[in-house]
DNA sequence: CCTGTCATGTAAGAAGTTACATGATTCA
DNA sequence: TGAATCATGTAACTTCTTACATGACAGG
């Protein structure tokens, strides 16, 4: 069983959302669920018992606090709120930690409010000079297959990734153009 | 410890990606991880310990064969290949397992020489379909909060998504087109 | 009457990561 | 002299999924 550290602050992604989440306010680990597939869902969903699983040891974290609803024709209802340590983490998080994937910045994008415009611009800079080295590698390949009879369907994928870096730059440039007015 | 069941054949992702680069050639663990960092290295790239976890079971289930070729200054090497049932295998999760990601079906157009175009046809159709869905799905959220003071960054990321969809479909349609020829 | 919503979780096991361990050879 | 390549793996741990378990109430 996992002990999430109280100062070094290691949160994993599915911490950190649902600390993200509870930062809008209270919520039951229902409700919280419910509000993640809603919003970010189709970036990121953890099981249900998942979900169960990392409630309580937010708490022993000292970064949730929880309150408990009596209820008669259904279970108790367990509301957690976040603390000021949990507020801490979730900002560290978004912060200080590097996106592993581009649907991890994307989680930091929307759970950007919680910390200074300026680290979300800087978390995009960062995007968008990987996304660019990513295409340059990617054109590398190509020059360097192009010519020999390679694989039809190598050529498929490395080409969706010859697509999608450009589509993901503009969209950076997008925001960070937006974000800076 | 997982076993792999012999006939069901229930892939996992990465017993999938290895047996699809066994179908290239007899191959040791450590040439394995080689090309698939290679090849789908942005796509789909296990831990060292776990292609060698996997590996042996591959045999187990009699999906692979191991040779162990003697070295003196290094490891012996332990070369495996496809067996017929490991072929059968690889065929029948590229045809008949619905990709779970966008990614698990750029592996599925990668390895795509192992089965009939039709089967690869079958699943583009299918990936085109539900990026569309997608899509309408995400208008519909635009419309909802269109108007309202909607989370700036909840819109970001959802323009994302906005642009994403018709950039994978493009792809998926140009690729439908040039494989149907 | 049956499905869906509300509301919690446990149990078992698979899948995956990180760090550790070894050790010769080659190349800059 | 130090890093990279070749070559295998184990150990410890975390994460995640799937299935199970319970049970009232509302709406079509």
């Amino acid at each position: 069983m996992r002990t999430i550290p109280a100062q070094t602050t290691t949160l994993t992604t599915t911490e950190a959302v649902a600390l993200g989440v509870l930062a809008e306010g209270e919520r039951s680990g229902y409700d919280l669920l419910k509000r993640v597939e809603a919003s970010v869902g189709h970036i990121w969903s953890p099981a249900k018992s998942q979900l169960y699983a990392i409630l309580p040891r937010l708490v022993d974290a000292g970064l949730a606090r929880r309150r408990t609803v009596r209820q008669e024709t259904r279970p108790d209802k367990q509301l957690y709120t976040l603390t000021p340590a949990g507020k801490r983490a979730v900002r560290s998080w978004l912060e200080h930690t590097e996106p592993r994937s581009f649907d991890e910045l994307m989680l930091k994008v929307f759970f950007a409010k919680l910390v200074p415009r300026a680290a979300l611009l800087a978390q995009l800079e960062r995007a968008r000079e990987e996304q660019l080295a990513a295409l340059e590698e990617y054109r590398a390949i190509e020059r360097n297959i192009s010519g020999k009879p390679a694989s039809r369907y190598g050529y498929l994928t490395l080409r969706y990734g010859l697509e999608l870096m450009p589509c993901r730059v503009q969209w950076i440039e997008r925001a960070l153009k937006e974000l800076s007015r």
